[in-house]
DNA sequence: CGAGTCAATGGAAACGTTTACATTTTGTCT
DNA sequence: AGACAAAATGTAAACGTTTCCATTGACTCG
């Protein structure tokens, strides 16, 4: 008859008449309480399986306010130039860590600006989410004061300097841009440019802090021109690094904060003469794999974001089950992925047998 | 007192009793139903802004059914491997298309296979969502019938064959692959690959169609070892060309369905004497723009995935307010992108001033 | 055997909203 | 002025769930 659903689905009510028992004992035998026998909870479950009912979550939400719903808010900027490719692996991780779970995320891409403050406020009042993932973390980061003073749940992708203890994820920032840049004087580079994203980004401090200590420790001294502290769009990158190479004593080596950064980077190189751009040192943070795959060789400091998203959920999961703060803060170590120009079989010929 | 939260969140019942209304009265009033005066309505939205009232989702999930809630289901593989970047690009305008509404969108990266099904069937049970997207498309696909049939809503990235109407957005693939294809041949290639998804799914019937035209049109004869139907990770494509480099007369063109099996070939081409790689075309289709940014030159037939994420919640919204299924059918053909080595300043010596 | 204890279950309210139906108020026409 | 229609507002039920509190029945113990 009717075309549009077959039945009504199954509710608690349904269970409970099939059963002669009340919605409560029903209720309470679907979620294990042990208050209800045994036996009882094995009717009901059978109950409930055969006439195919699903828990509603609507039910649940307008009773417990739980949604089962996670919302993690992308500092991007929604623009059709090519963006971080580990985006999607992040995306992807965040859904990976909630596949053992009800909870869904949303994915809410946002500006960087003020009106994310407004927006999270709105977000947290209207209650539809359980738990909030924030990234681009900054020191006194105010959204991140606005969740705790709401007493929202969340977990931020980056650390604080807020006296406040909160959940985080976050990779280690300093020790990668420490890593990267040592990697770059090891390999003969005196002059050595760091792309980086603005530093009201705590990330971005870290990583300038770790630059400095690598220059310190190569004998090498610091020089305010060779930073570059900017909002990381593929377009202006390209743009700022012509500049770079404009100077007289241009850098020849490039530490970048992801692979947008760095592809923007190589970009500018390109127009430079062929044999300049080889004696060229890229090292990037990495967190999709994608130097794997194109040339010049660039080095990384790989974390996969795969992984960092599957932890981030992971951890907001654990943060709204009640789970202590102290086991939910969290730093991973990049790894270093050294890739050079692998000599190719025309080449091999004159070194060849 | 309570330092989670400073008082309850003011709901219909607040306004309404501020006003000394009835809640009935009070609901139509915020909905701008034309059934109270305008003076009311006006008193409403006042009272409503001063007590800071939002409209609580669950309630209205609760009493109509809407979530507000939209589900993309995208067709990946969860893996570090390097993914399709063009994805962030169309999440973002997934997102993009729904900012003018209530709507939020959850993404649900799920993997290709047959319990992709059973997942769909259990989303569209348990009610969560008041709209689905789906991508990747088969020729009869067994997720739109299942959706058609129990009456949910939903837009399809991709055309089915089957006979009932539904609201899809398309790129007009067959073209882009007939241009991608013709324009290598117009260089001159005679041995073409295609690189492509496997034939189950629709898009890539109809890319190996218009390559096929192409073939003809530019008078080469059909060979199916040129054709590699595949699943599109990086490390397998990568793998499959190195095989297709082995073959007698290996192809010099390479046409690619997207950015990851592009940079796939493109790797196991690299292997090739310098020479051969240089010869070699590259023409890919392209979401995301990466192409402005490596080596060699890719060609590409690019529609930006931005403005697809964005055409696809927009008439996703526009089904669930009831929109007749004619208008909401849209193909959108891709534009041709080309680009060649842009010669280097030393290489500019040669030909001199 | 009566009182008390405990285990198992049931009754009913509550969450915030929408809406069919009922009621009141206002305005118009004779 | 009275009748009646139209406009504005109110009443109450319903959506599916959880949970506080009450009830029932069985068992134990003095």
């Amino acid at each position: 008859m009717n075309d549009r659903v077959s039945r009504k689905p199954a509710t608690i009510k349904t269970v409970a008449s099939d059963l002669g028992l009340s919605i409560a004992t029903v209720s309470r035998a679907l979620k294990g309480d042990d208050l209800v026998t045994e036996e009882t909870r094995a009717r009901v479950n059978e109950s409930a399986t055969r006439l195919g009912y699903r828990r509603d979550f609507r039910g649940v939400n307008l009773r417990t306010g739980r949604t089962y719903t996670l919302c993690a808010l992308l500092t991007t900027v929604p623009t059709v130039e090519f963006a971080d490719p580990a985006t999607t692996h992040l995306i992807q991780g965040l859904v990976a860590g909630t596949a053992a779970s009800d909870f869904k995320v949303v994915v809410l891409p946002t500006d960087s600006g003020e009106n994310q403050l407004a927006m999270l406020d709105e977000l947290v009042a209207n209650g539809r989410f359980d738990g909030f993932i924030l990234d681009a973390t900054e020191p006194l980061d105010a959204r991140i004061r606005l969740l705790l003073e709401r007493g929202a749940r969340f977990v931020s992708f980056g650390r604080t300097e807020l006296l406040s203890e909160h959940p985080y994820f976050d990779i280690d920032n300093e020790d990668a841009a420490y890593r990267a840049t040592m990697q770059l004087a090891k390999a003969g580079h005196t002059r050595i440019a760091l792309i980086d994203a603005p530093n009201r980004y705590l990330f971005s401090r870290q990583r300038l802090r770790g630059y400095r200590r690598a220059l310190i420790d190569a004998g090498i001294a610091f020089d305010q021109a060779y930073v570059s502290e900017m909002d990381i769009g593929i377009r202006s990158v390209h743009e700022r690094v012509s500049e770079f190479l404009k100077l007289d004593a241009s850098p020849t080596g490039f530490v970048t904060s992801n692979e947008v950064a760095m592809l923007g980077t190589l970009r500018a190189c390109r127009d430079l003469p062929e044999a300049v751009f080889r004696s060229l040192g890229f090292v990037s943070r990495d967190g999709s794999q994608l130097f794997d795959y194109i040339q010049p060789a660039v080095s990384s400091l790989y974390y996969p974001l795969f992984d960092a998203g599957k932890h981030l959920t992971e951890m907001l999961v654990e943060v709204i089950r009640g789970a202590p703060v102290a086991s939910l803060q969290k730093v991973e170590r990049a790894e270093l992925i050294i890739r050079s120009d692998a000599p190719k079989p025309d080449q091999d010929r004159s070194t060849g047998t």
